[in-house]
DNA sequence: TCGTGCCCATACTGTACGGTATAGTATGGT
DNA sequence: ACCATACTATACCGTACAGTATGGGCACGA
């Protein structure tokens, strides 16, 4: 019956969903999800709340989609960052620069992670949509960290271990620098990425005596 | 004019900042500051909101008050705990024991202190409130370490930074337990307070190979 | 040409909540 | 006896904002 063609829906705006995601999470980084109303974020994107509510059904679900534009940018950018490391070692090296300088530089990353933080307390769906991007992130650490053992230091043990105490100490980086802005300074970013390449590479700092 | 006396208040109800502080701060730490109104915390008080106002300004004057309510019984909480170690470094260990238990199980502790991280983000008093804090409970442990230190174990350089780089982990900790419960397995949590431990005190694990 | 989904705008509703105005009571000093 | 101050209760205001109702234009297929 019917013709062929036609399969479903023709969707003439395919390009609102996503815009309307980086509208929010550019807002949401901006000044808390609280303080983000849906008519700034359909202002941001070029339309109307009404428009908005034809592509998302509720904040809620605009929230999780702005987690989601997060998350994404975040895995191209750290690929980006490290893409130039010769060696495994200085990979991981180019990650955890990157990973420190977005926690203490970037104070947008600071305000929307530390929202993510406070919805995850209650709210389950914004739970695991974190959780799924922290598996990611420290799978993209311990295969960095098993990469550079192979090739050099002895070992620890457990990289994962060593990973998540990592991941631990950058989320309280992030929230550090917001009330001890003096870390920024290129000196101190540099002791503190030495100090987790420490954490990472507990070995690897035998012959160093200088700070 | 006037006689000598009559210097200023007579408060007939000294107790009630206090009460209503506390009555602040376990709302706020069960359910978020955002998610408590003025009417509550009141009731909570066995008061009403007229009444509230008469002794705090505005709902951040009670936030600060709440604030102060929790760093207080976090001192003589930690105080406690550590009483009953004999050595500097046992008594280190109880305090890495007091504070992974407080991240990982207190639920209340964890959503209170996300909450004012986020606060923090945008409101200038809460971040030098926090500030604060975080240097009374980095002397803290800065003093543990070096008595640990003294009595023992050749040493780490700088003390303050293996404890900043220790918080750091702790404070990332709590958010992870927001979405991995498992660590608040007792084996888990046994092998996070040895993490921490050996961050604080780098070489002293050179005679174990377990775990 | 007419209908039928897609997409968008305008206008509105309901409500939660911070804050205020105001009136009443209790107490202690003179 | 009187009054001022400390405190509490009730009722209300203003506003911000999530969500809805509704209608219009536009493309396309019949």
């Amino acid at each position: 019956m019917g013709t062929m063609k036609r399969a479903v829906t023709h969707p003439s705006a395919p390009h609102m969903p996503p815009l309307l995601a980086r509208s929010a999470f550019e807002l949401f980084a901006d000044s808390g999800f609280a303080n983000v109303n849906l008519d700034q974020i359909a202002a941001r994107a070029g339309v109307t709340k009404g428009s908005l509510y034809w592509h998302y059904r509720n904040k809620k679900e605009l929230i999780l989609a702005a987690c989601d534009h997060y998350y994404r940018h975040w895995q191209t950018d750290v690929e980006h960052a490290i893409a130039q490391g010769a060696s495994p070692l200085e990979r991981l090296r180019l990650a955890l620069v990157f990973s420190v300088d977005s926690c203490i530089i970037d104070t947008r990353n600071r305000l929307f992670t530390t929202g993510v933080f406070m919805l995850m307390q209650e709210d389950a769906d914004v739970r695991v949509s974190w959780s799924r991007f922290y598996g990611a992130v420290r799978a993209f650490y311990v295969g960095l960290v098993t990469a550079a053992q192979r090739e050099g230091t002895p070992s620890p043990r457990d990289a994962r271990r060593q990973v998540d105490l990592m991941l631990e100490a950058m989320e309280g980086l992030k929230l550090r620098a917001g009330f001890e802005p003096h870390i920024a300074r290129p000196a101190e970013r540099k002791a503190i990425v030495a100090g987790l390449l420490g954490v990472l590479c507990p070995i690897e700092r035998t012959g160093r005596r200088k700070t």
